[in-house]
DNA sequence: GAAATAGTGTCTCTAAGACAGTATATA
DNA sequence: TATATACTGTCTTAGAGACACTATTTC
């Protein structure tokens, strides 16, 4: 399950199956671990064969694995999905055996009309929820961020994933004050309008102590 | 993995080998998953074939999933693991195939002259860690008291998975403020020595918002 | 009475929420 | 100039840490 973030929204990598069961319906791109390889470097191929990404240079976990029996009707398959963070990643490249692969908004995905192949729509669920609980305790949120980045980039991450909006002073204040979560490069970005904004590279520090609790679910 | 207060202490159940590899060597107990059959009900199945127990009675989640190829030199094996806590558990029944099951302090089976099969140092590390995480974050510490308990008793629990103590005063002020946590039965412990304590119950929360963060490990 | 544990109250400090105000860019 | 975004500062409040103090039991 890959997780970017584009244009303000979180959105996953879908792909169209090619094959029965599900044929033509919508999926979470996955495959069959090989002997002798991890779960971690299954995972790490099946994204690179995916989207052309070198693995590495993401944000990967492990998420939960899901066996029920019937979750397969060809047989009796486990899964043990994955969550990778990107920042926001270029189309999947042509010519892998995933079909039709395409971004698409957490939201749509996850609404009523659409429906993925499998239990998948339940593992996005589960994901969705990894993810921002991810970026209350972790500075996982700069992993969605092209480096360099501003304190504003980082903050429409934040509203992206949670879904809400942040008081821009409260959180430049924790982020800003947070040990290690961000280490200042000196430059500063121009954009159309607006006082240029200072550039900021991830910092070395992984967790948040104390956390940024999402307590302010209101604003639009 | 099998989790128990006992004597103020965070133990684990331990088995001893009966077969080739890591004969008489100490592992955790645990098995293979039947076909219709979720890693889910395989987890209840296997603890109430070691312990007699009904694990719906027992808080269980999922760990995490170990997969090294060469994790198990009879062939390839993927662990998925689960986490069990429970009450001051009563000794493993006899007549099962867990010859010589037995608890262990988390702590000594831990230490550096204790040498697990398997991976199961690193299952067990991985295991205490989320215990603890989740004493920050849940109300499952009362997973571990037998009913009614009082709120030293609570502390006591926290304190032995943590290991460190706590201020008696501020953590009673926590728990009782926390909606949910505790529901109060009327009723009054009487002990050996102290006044007594009121009796509780387990409450319907099942989150501690705010967490309760283990910021103080300092005191013995 | 002493000793031990349960429980209350209070002071202080940190950090978050709310929000006013200032700074610096573009059109 | 207006507008938009970046950034600073300040007031208030929630909640944790430290710790003094009171309450109720057994020996």
């Amino acid at each position: 399950m890959i997780f970017t973030v584009r244009q303000d929204q979180l959105q996953v990598l879908l792909i169209e199956r090619g094959n029965t069961p599900y044929l033509g319906q919508s999926a979470l791109p996955g495959g069959f671990v090989r002997d002798g390889e991890t779960l971690d470097e299954a995972a790490l191929r099946e994204l690179s064969e995916e989207t052309g990404l070198d693995g590495r240079t993401l944000h990967l976990e492990q998420l939960h694995a899901y066996s029920d029996p019937d979750r397969d009707p060809r047989g009796r398959v486990i899964t043990v999905a994955y969550l990778a963070l990107g920042p926001d990643l270029p189309l999947p490249v042509a010519g892998t055996d995933a079909t039709a692969a395409r971004w698409e908004p957490v939201s749509s995905a996850l609404s009523d009309d659409t429906s993925l192949a499998f239990d998948h729509t339940a593992i996005l669920r589960d994901g969705l929820e990894r993810a921002r609980s991810q970026l209350e305790h972790t500075t996982v949120a700069a992993a969605f961020c092209p480096e360099p980045f501003t304190v504003g980039d980082l903050r429409r991450i934040y509203e992206a994933v949670w879904g809400f909006n942040l008081d821009p002073s409260n959180f430049r204040r924790k982020v800003t004050r947070t040990e290690g979560f961000l280490e200042p490069t000196g430059e500063r970005r121009f954009s159309e309008t607006g006082r240029p904004a200072a550039l900021y590279h991830r910092g070395v520090a992984s967790l948040l102590i104390p956390p940024l609790l999402r307590s302010g679910e209101v604003s639009s």
